[in-house]
RNA sequence: GUCCCCAUCGUCCAGAGGCCUAGGACGCGGCCCUUUCAAGGCUGAAACCCGGGUUCGAAUCCCGGUGGGGACGCCA
């Protein structure tokens, strides 16, 4: 049977790196094994989930081309896909739960099982719930009943050990008398997540549960619902946690720690995805750079290592140069030019010479680590006149003598026919021969005054690309800011 | 504190008893290429947490310790 799988995020907060992993491994699980991937959005915390949040998700998830079968905006057999819409199911399953005796009303106040547990906080320790109203009369039920007194849903945790083999982790028991009776659906009728979670993966068939390690401890009390539920729990799979470069837990707190902050930093897509499923998964062999296809082709949950895994930007940053310098130039010239638009480097609405554009791409590639690097670098061949930096202005033009050879590269250039790179070089290099200088110096020189910059792609691509007009015009321009400077 | 999980280079992984004088990748250093910066190629430094077992043999198995992490909510 094909397996149905869930990505199950609350609300609460954008999608971020971790969060995106775990959907990550739900899909390539699912689009593997020719699966169901589904996206639920847990939303029972109204206090703290939000429209915004949901649209923030969903939009990271298809950012990252994580698309889902069943859930939001596409529906499915099991709709609605949010928790909030499915309320009732929770309560009657809560109330049958109650029927049954496998759950009982609890009637203890907030408050003081606040005190009890910061009492126990205090001394050094963790409260469990003492079943207070475990071992409520039926007496006293009805009267409590009959003033209207608030009550939760607490599960009846039986004795004995709950455990089940975890499908990264191996065989996981614990004891039951270390799982306080949890409470399922609160006084205000909302289920906690034990609760909605369960009914949901059994409602909607969930066979798979990959998700994260903070959940190991939660997963006994799941257990211990679906027993009560007398269904087949699915099978599980913990993945362990990603942790930021200082150690510390993925959270808010960390710079660029949502999926979107990616996509506007200038990472691509694929990139990210690559990166995301090397961090606690590998393929077994020694490969790094593995596309979507190839990464669903080798998924596999006994990949998944043990140990929590930080994250690193450098790698990140190798990984997108290297779908960088792969993407074809049409492709890339897409991605670019809205950005380049923004820069204000492209006519205001005019045409663009896509040709031009992407030769100008092809050039930038090896160089370029995330999407903005090429409108940095793309500028000089976009502005009507550079700007000298100063450190490129000391370093390369210092030597009195310059202006006559670059007026000589002028003269040189005019006449080069073709206009192409080998014979720029030829005429280049026979300036420096006949003036007997290095090349070197020339084509410093030459740089700065076409790019303004100590650094740019080989610069006889760069003098063709210019263009002989522009470089003629360009190359007296530095004639003129070398005899007229101080 | 209790319960649970984890433990190989700085980081991410490979390693499922002899193939390991431990392999790859990022990062870092060097060299090559070269007009610069990248890219690329070559190369170097860099790790099996500690202690006991088991075994002819342990990075790999077991136990203990230590360290790190997670969970202990009418949050998810």
């Amino acid at each position: 049977m094909p397996p149905r799988v869930r990505f199950a995020p609350s609300p609460t907060g954008y999608l971020h790196i971790g969060g995106a992993r775990t959907a990550l491994f739900n899909w390539l699980y699912a689009r593997r094994h020719g699966g169901t991937f589904i996206l639920r959005i847990e939303d029972t915390d109204t206090e703290r989930s939000s429209g915004d949040m949901v649209s923030g998700i969903l939009e990271g998830l298809r950012w990252l081309g994580l698309d889902w079968d069943e859930g939001p905006e596409v529906g499915g057999p099991h709709a609605p896909y949010f928790q909030s819409g499915r309320l009732d199911r929770y309560r009657a399953v809560a109330n049958r739960l109650v029927e049954e005796g496998h759950a009982y009303f609890c009637y203890c106040s907030p408050e003081r099982l606040r005190r009890e547990r910061e009492r126990a906080e205090a001394a050094g320790g963790a409260w469990q719930y003492d079943r207070t109203c475990a071992r409520l009369d039926p007496a006293r039920i009805a009267e409590l009943e009959a003033a209207g007194a608030p009550r939760a849903i607490r599960c009846r945790v039986p004795d004995g050990r709950v455990g089940f083999t975890d499908r990264v982790r191996g065989r996981i028991d614990v004891d039951g008398s270390g799982i306080e009776d949890f409470v399922i659906l609160r006084s205000d009728l909302h289920p906690t997540y034990h609760l909605s979670n369960v009914v949901d993966d059994v409602d909607m068939a969930i066979t798979d549960v990959i998700r994260g390690d903070d959940h190991i401890s939660n997963t006994s009390k799941h257990l211990l619902l679906y027993a009560a539920l007398e269904v087949e729990p699915p099978a599980f799979a913990h993945v362990p946690l990603i942790f930021g470069p200082d150690r510390k837990r993925l959270s808010k707190r960390h710079g660029a720690t949502s999926v979107m902050e990616y996509a506007r930093a200038g990472y691509l897509p694929d990139a990210v995805v690559n990166f995301l499923a090397l961090l606690g998964w590998s393929p077994g062999d020694d490969r790094e750079i593995l596309p979507r296809h190839d990464l669903v082709a080798a998924f596999d949950l006994s990949g998944i290592s043990g140990g929590n895994a930080v994250f690193s930007p450098e790698k990140l940053e190798w990984m997108n140069g290297q779908y960088l310098a792969q993407m074809p130039a049409g492709d890339l010239a897409a991605r670019v030019e809205p950005l380049l638009r923004d820069a204000g480097l492209l006519p205001e609405g005019g045409p663009v010479d896509r040709a031009l554009l992407q030769r100008l791409l092809v050039l930038l590639q090896p160089r370029a680590k995330r999407l903005p690097d090429f409108v940095d670098q793309a500028q000089p061949f976009l502005v009507d006149a550079v700007e000298y930096a100063p450190e490129a202005v000391k370093k390369h033009l210092s030597s009195p003598e310059l202006a006559g050879h670059v007026s000589a590269l002028r003269a040189a250039l005019a006449a080069v026919e073709p206009f192409e790179e080998a014979p720029v070089e030829s005429a280049l290099r026979g300036v420096a021969e006949a003036r007997g200088i290095k090349a070197g110096a020339l084509i410093h020189a030459a740089r700065v005054a076409l790019t303004g910059r100590m650094a740019s792609p080989g610069i006889f691509e760069v003098i063709v690309l210019i263009g002989r007009a522009r470089t003629a015009t360009r190359l007296e321009q530095l004639e003129t800011y070398l005899t007229t400077r101080p």
